[in-house]
DNA sequence: AACAATAATTGATCTATGTCACCTTTTATA
DNA sequence: TATAAAAGGTGACATAGATCAATTATTGTT
């Protein structure tokens, strides 16, 4: 259960058994229903999850009833509402369980205590910071430079197992584009 | 002129003279000309840059021909192109002067030596990457949820003076409209 | 298995924003 | 200071994508 996350590490830091359960022993393990919350607009922000088993979003509705989705996260990937979680805001964003999820959680003020016990740690922190960073910036490029069609082709190419996992509904929802228009492309396209 | 960044390193950590100048041996001070060029597309990243003084645009060009912009830097902010510095790949975007410009730059290797020999500065730039994180995430909501008005006013609000400093053609380029329109915008609404 | 709810598709419009063309104003530069 | 170059504005038109409405799968629930 936990050696996706060992292995995670181990692609940044070394890690001994002892380093690494010490580590293990600050997160909480979550199982969670289909359709249930992580995190509720409003809410606080108690912890950041790396998921174990299952699929969520991250999403925002604005005043028009729509929804925007932020982020997805799968087995392996860490998800949160990061502004909330770093500056102890009210979350602005919900994320909720796509399919039936476990989780292991980490809560802020554990994550800053193994940071500032291990530096090693903390090195693994900003690395993973680090190329968050990275694919934030990208994302940010797609949607200026690309148009629906082309983010489209994007997001298939570079996650093909995980469009397949996805409603069609989501999937437009991420590509900024309204379910018809993301219909459409694809008639085109396949 | 390097006591701005020590500022900002002071409002995360507190570091002692001593301490302070070792970290700032690490950086290198370049002035640079409006138009000159920090990072070409395509290049090599070899630095990240603290900027004491002018303003610079990180952007990109689409297969159209049209400019994109994803960063201004000005006074206390750092630019590079983040995923080429961290990956060693080839840079995607372009960073030029839009005035005349200070620097401190620091390369990859002297951050990660820097990061390994002091916890205390690794903690620094985590922390750092934390808060861009945010940034970009904020501006990727922003760009899904809200129109060409919406973001205008938004960014005029978040950055009043900043505002002032730009061409309204780079402000186009970065709110993701054409000048046409921002020039519409404008119009109706000042 | 039957029924309700939700997801996906498709056609017919509508609208925000882009594009092109032209003009005015401001800013560099010889 | 004159002249060129770039920035900014505006009208007319084009278009990607949204919205609305109706129809057909698909999925979940008793």
């Amino acid at each position: 259960m936990c050696t996706a996350l060992q292995q995670q590490i181990e692609h940044i830091i070394p890690l001994n058994p002892a380093e690494f359960n010490f580590f293990l022993s600050h997160f909480t393990e979550k199982k969670l229903k289909k359709g249930e919350f992580l995190i509720r607009e409003g809410n606080k922000v108690q912890a950041d999850f790396f998921i174990v088993k299952g699929c969520l979003k991250a999403y925002h509705i604005d005043n028009k009833g729509t929804e925007h989705i932020l982020q997805f996260a799968v087995e392996d990937w860490w998800i949160t509402d990061f502004q909330a979680y770093l500056l102890k805001t009210p979350a602005t964003i919900n994320i909720v369980c796509l399919e039936d999820c476990e989780v292991l959680s980490l809560s802020f003020n554990d994550r800053e205590k193994l940071c500032a016990q291990s530096h090693t740690i903390e090195h693994f922190f900003r690395k993973k910071s680090n190329f968050g960073f990275v694919a934030l910036q990208k994302r940010i490029l797609s949607l200026l430079t690309s148009d629906a069609k082309e983010r489209h082709t994007q997001f298939l190419n570079a996650y093909p197992q995980l469009y397949q996992r996805l409603s069609k509904k989501v999937i437009a929802a991420y590509l900024g584009v309204s379910r018809e228009t993301l219909s459409r492309l694809r008639r085109k396209k396949l």
